[in-house]
DNA sequence: GTTCGAGATTGGAACGGTCCAAAGAATCCG
DNA sequence: CGGATTCTTTGGACCGTTCCAATCTCGAAC
């Protein structure tokens, strides 16, 4: 008994290394009191004090916090009462540690400003929260981890899933986790890795349809602000493919950005600015809103009216294209769509971690706006751009 | 023996709940083996595995994963062979639960759309990260839940830190949670409890800046588009101080909006539309740039050039102001520093629990695009607007 | 009045780490 | 060469849960 005593007052105070708010947290203990200090100052309450206040075990406290229908009312209200009177919460940790589930997903995005992340993260917690999991995000951009950074963090927590939303800096790595860990790609279309599900929207599609928008609206000669990545690569595919079926692979230009506005607007300027003369682009499909509105104002220091002057379309459908000052078409990539069928298949990949990858694409559709009219000198068939023009 | 191993078989089946995802991980293992089935087919190596492997205690490998210095270089490289060659992870909850700290503090967003957030978030987790503590964020208007509800996430999790980030719906049950948990508010004044910080910019002030500054080019009828919750609050009263105290209380003029783009853009209606006639103001103050951007819509679509027949200026200069083709003055709220204290403040708090709250204001700062101007027909008085005006 | 069974309750072994006290090994010094 | 000292290493208690197996309680059936 002494010698327990002494053991516990001792325990904390020799530490090697100054975590100092430990410290202050432990001092507040100045001497070992009675024969076995479980119920500190300030810790808080566990399931035994709970069942010593309500007189029962801490099995019974257990089976109470589960709902069991095993237990009479008389000591299931009395172990509610203790509950409610110490503010008693169950720590996950423990929990965890024996149910060798956290009922936590990670969600790891790259960049925490891009506004078509909130739609995913929507999508997503709808799902997740209906299973009772919860999400714990992090942000590669923000923390500078590499891929095997972030690894160990979410290893360290056993997360039961992962769910990585967008592009990856570095996704060395990710392999290696996915082999432990259910894993979800939402809104992006690699890596491809065994048993790993992919869910995005048909960015080739989608920015075929913004393509294809411009061309039934008589523009001949049409360019594009191409975007990094996987998916800048797709997007800008699609849009080399609808203008090479259209006959229009000869005047159809690319300009690299890199997604942000700045970027979209320096692309726009050498795009239209003076050099170009009369061979100048009529419309410009970009990469995204962001780089799409860069384009904006491009155009609109170099004097040209949008739409007349210059047809414009975005892509993701973000709230800025919404923005009544810019009024951008825009395709919508159906990121909350896109969050809820990532939910779903995290939770499939739960229930079947052996499973095969599945990849789902989801339809984008493009929302149209003020951003885009018909050329001013439209050779000829201008038709596409009315209501009744072919699908 | 034989009974150990039924015992393991059925153990999950069992259960009531018809938690698929458990059942199918647990399936996996058909039938217990050996007499006692520690590592089972894909459950992570624990401790124990290493230290077999490597040929040492368990308690050797706890040192050489604290960097203990009391350890041989052999038994060293060993054990880190072992932990490389089996890809061993600590598992944090077992590892929390004795330290008694989970290294994680819980950041609670109310919207994660909110642009303004992002930079907070960065300047927060520059400095935890530093500290070793990761951020676990949950989005209160993502989950709908009360007050109540996330503060039993987070104290289940046992975080040893909570970061109030913006405005909170519901602030019930903050109280309870800042008595066991070391809280900092930050980005918001409210509310004012006993051992929590505050860490925000001089809304007050910032809205003074602004108003002063379209005071001196030489407006005389001001509009504030106001926004909700406290911060709404005292920005609308560093307006009226500020137009008060140069005599222009009288054709002041305030309309609320609710901090969007659409609430922005009616409220300018409401204050330009034709019903003003020529008593309409020809410069506005909004609560933020969203309500900004908002006004600068309804501008363009009266009639109205920015900043020619109407000046503008907007707060907390998020990358929407910063965009070319909106290029709005903004009141910078320091957002970046606001999070740094907070982290700050988080930190000496949880050294010092006990410490009297803390209140730290930040200095805001107004940024200067191209939305304001001097008013068309200046009455006299516009010199405020050129370089060397009063400060 | 046993015996039985069903239902309610409880003790105790995990879970995977940390850390203390004590044991073992190596080195030093007289 | 023996004892003291220092450096390494280890066994085991403990953190706060869950859940199994065992016990306890009680009324019903024999």
């Amino acid at each position: 008994m002494e010698r327990s005593n002494r053991r516990s007052a001792e325990r904390t105070t020799e530490r090697t290394d100054a975590r100092t708010a430990e410290r202050a947290v432990e001092g507040a203990t100045p001497h070992g009191p009675g024969p076995r200090e479980r119920t500190g100052p300030d810790r808080p309450p566990t399931i035994r004090g709970v069942a010593e206040r309500a007189g029962v075990s801490k099995s019974l406290v257990s089976l109470v916090l589960q709902d069991s229908p095993r237990v009479s009312d008389a000591k299931r209200q009395a172990v509610l009462d203790a509950i409610e009177e110490l503010g008693y919460r169950p720590n996950a940790a423990a929990r965890s540690l024996v149910a060798r589930r956290t009922h936590t997903v990670g969600v790891l995005l790259n960049d925490m400003r891009n506004p078509w992340f909130a739609d995913v993260l929507d999508g997503l917690n709808s799902l997740l929260h209906a299973h009772g999991l919860r999400m714990l995000m992090a942000d590669g951009r923000l923390d500078r981890r590499t891929g095997q950074e972030f690894a160990r963090t979410f290893q360290e927590l056993r997360v039961d899933g992962l769910v990585v939303v967008g592009t990856l800096p570095d996704t060395t790595g990710l392999a290696e986790i996915a082999e432990r860990l259910p894993t979800v790609i939402a809104g992006n279309h690699e890596p491809r890795l065994p048993r790993v599900d992919i869910v995005a929207n048909d960015d080739e599609r989608g920015a075929r349809l913004a393509t294809e928008h411009l061309i039934r609206l008589g523009h001949r000669r049409i360019a594009h602000i191409a975007g990094q990545g996987l998916v800048g690569e797709l997007r800008r595919r699609g849009f080399e493919a609808a203008t090479a079926a259209h006959g229009l692979a000869g005047s159809a230009v690319v300009e690299s950005g890199d997604g942000t506005e700045e970027g979209g607007y320096r692309a726009a300027v050498r795009l239209l600015g003076p050099a170009r003369g009369r061979h100048r682009p009529t419309a410009v499909f970009a990469y995204n809103d962001l780089s799409g509105i860069g384009a904006l104002s491009a155009a609109g220091e170099l004097g040209l009216a949008v739409p007349a002057d210059l047809s414009l379309v975005g892509y993701d459908n973000t709230y800025l294209a919404r923005i009544r000052h810019l009024w951008l078409n825009s395709v919508n990539n159906a990121s909350h769509e896109v969050g809820r069928l990532a939910a779903r298949c995290l939770l499939d990949r739960m229930a079947h971690p052996d499973a095969p990858a599945d990849r789902q694409l989801v339809a984008p559709e493009l929302e149209i706006r003020g951003s885009t009219a018909p050329p001013a000198e439209a050779p000829g068939d201008a038709s596409g751009g009315r209501p009744g023009g072919a699908a």
